[in-house]
DNA sequence: CGCGATAGCTTGCGTTGTGCAAGCAATTTA
DNA sequence: TAAATTGCTTGCACAACGCAAGCTATCGCG
């Protein structure tokens, strides 16, 4: 993993800012983890179903963090454990996660419970601002 | 360039669903210059500004167009020029798009007009009603 | 009709990124 | 004090990417 000292970017569009953060097939899951399922650790993200590889893990943590999209800091009670959480930044992720979430659910068969769906996009705003309120926690 | 028989997917997650298709740096570039910039060609996506190789365009046309998110067509004058356009589900990536330009255009600096921004944000609805209605041709 | 230019790719090659298995230090629990 | 757990790092094989070159079909011009 070679340390890339300036990383250029490719051009001033804003979705191109975005994607070279974030157009990957792994990032916007860890956050999603964050963000919907309650899932904080390192041993949390690994578990966390699509089988992320331990080295592509650590790599986007860190840059995530470099980011500053997520943060970390220690467990009080077990200091092997960090706990990761997203930042003001990252939580701002949420209408991009939930758009995505909608799209994905309308045209591929998904588990999304078509509740949560309705929810999304019939009361996003309420939905939002209860994503925003909790802090990510969930 | 491998054939992929069946492309099992990783998860069942909406999310993940999503960013099986769309989750590189490139195929929302794509949807970008099409949506909003009115490129329909493969010259005028190579000419796109980020530099995308020939190689790499060549393939996320063919993966989009497999997809159903965008089709394509002769050009009535012209039969060398095919030319791109959205299906009704790369339509309706609209949301997303216009989520991940936002959130771009707020936590990193670009060339986006703020008024534009604005009117994403504040007249989101009739933002996204006009993109629709014009099928994405700018 | 002949010829250079253009559109849309494909191919080769070297570099980078990914997936998988193994290993390892710092804790914590038994 | 030993075994287990957490969060990584390392090595290796393979896939994806960036870049330059080449190739086919069509077009515009004389």
């Amino acid at each position: 993993m070679r340390k890339r000292v300036v990383a250029e970017r490719r051009s001033d569009c804003p979705l191109n800012a975005t994607l070279e953060v974030l157009g990957d097939r792994w990032s916007l899951l860890i956050v999603r983890d964050l963000m919907f399922k309650g899932r904080t650790t390192y041993k949390d993200f690994l578990a966390g179903g699509e089988g992320i590889a331990t080295n592509v893990l650590a790599n986007r943590l860190q840059r995530l963090e470099a980011e500053g999209v997520i943060g970390k800091g220690r467990d009080a009670t077990d200091a092997r454990r960090l706990v990761y959480r997203l930042t003001t930044k990252g939580l701002a992720l949420a209408p991009v996660l939930v758009e995505m979430i909608v799209w994905g659910a309308r045209h591929y068969q998904t588990v999304a419970p078509p509740a949560t769906i309705r929810e999304m996009t019939e009361h996003r705003e309420r939905f939002l601002a209860a994503i925003r309120s909790r802090g990510g926690a969930a």
